[in-house]
DNA sequence: ATGGTCGATAGTCGA
């Protein structure tokens, strides 16, 4: 069971980027981030004629999650039970037996500003949601653009991103935080290549110089974790012309 | 050099 998770930075720009790489890749779960469309304009269409059914949470410029799968989408929730939150960032559904989150976290902005706090608050909120998820569900997956570097390998230059927004310690913690609920982060279950981002800021020419952040994680639960074959960044579609920012994270596992 | 570039949207805001 492939699972992935891609950021896309708005779906009506980069739609058909998508169904090229569902076509070609074949997972069961594909989790979007950054949609940025209402839901009246959700182009479930051109999911389903390639064969994959959708459930998404919209609102207009900014945020948005959907979620794609070849199976039913059983259960659905959006957003976080019981968090007032006009943001949408937050769908979730049962896919073939393996409860699937997909989570756009809070970016924050600056270390210490009001987004921030948020951001903290936000976190603190969705890992108690995800701890009362996880005593229903043994297979479970959190995935999602984390907006959160788990540690210095996952940034190009640490000393120059030390306690900054993406890296500081309070939102590292928050992770910890969840990870401590019975999570694992499936990329650093097997040896990895130095140097593997999943987000290159489009400024300064960051992809071309090879410089970038892995802030888009796959997390799975401790059921999951021994059924883990494999676990990377597939660097491809950020080659793309007008692609993403972010590039897709791919784990999966044998049920 | 606190910039650089995108996307949504129509002067800025968010990332």
């Amino acid at each position: 069971m492939k699972i992935a998770s891609w950021n896309v930075n708005s779906l009506k720009v980069r739609l058909d980027q998508v169904v090229a790489w569902l076509e070609h890749q074949q997972p069961a779960v594909l989790g979007l981030q950054e949609t940025k469309l209402v839901d009246e304009k959700f182009p479930a269409e051109a999911f389903n004629e390639v064969g994959y059914q959708v459930i998404f949470s919209g609102q207009p410029t900014y945020n948005g999650v959907a979620l794609i799968a070849r199976s039913e989408l059983a259960d659905p929730v959006m957003g976080i039970p019981g968090f007032e939150d006009d943001q949408k960032r937050v769908i979730a559904a049962t896919v073939d037996g393996v409860r699937v989150i997909n989570l756009y976290v809070v970016n924050g902005q600056e270390v210490g500003s009001e987004k921030f706090d948020y951001k903290l608050r936000w976190l603190d909120a969705v890992t108690a949601w995800v701890e009362d998820e996880l005593s229903r569900h043994q297979r479970l997956v959190v995935m999602g653009d984390f907006n959160i570097a788990p540690d210095d390998r996952d940034v190009y230059d640490p000393e120059a991103w030390h306690e900054k927004i993406l890296c500081s310690t309070p939102e590292r913690e928050a992770l910890g935080r969840m990870l401590d609920l019975g999570l694992h982060d499936s990329f650093r279950l097997f040896d990895q290549p130095e140097k593997t981002w999943s987000w290159w800021d489009y400024r300064a020419a960051m992809f071309r110089r090879g410089l970038g952040l892995r802030i888009d994680l796959v997390l799975c639960s401790e059921a999951l974790k021994g059924r883990c074959s494999t676990s990377y960044i597939d660097k491809e579609p950020r080659r793309n012309e007008r692609p993403s920012d972010h590039a897709p994270a791919v784990a999966e596992f044998t049920l």
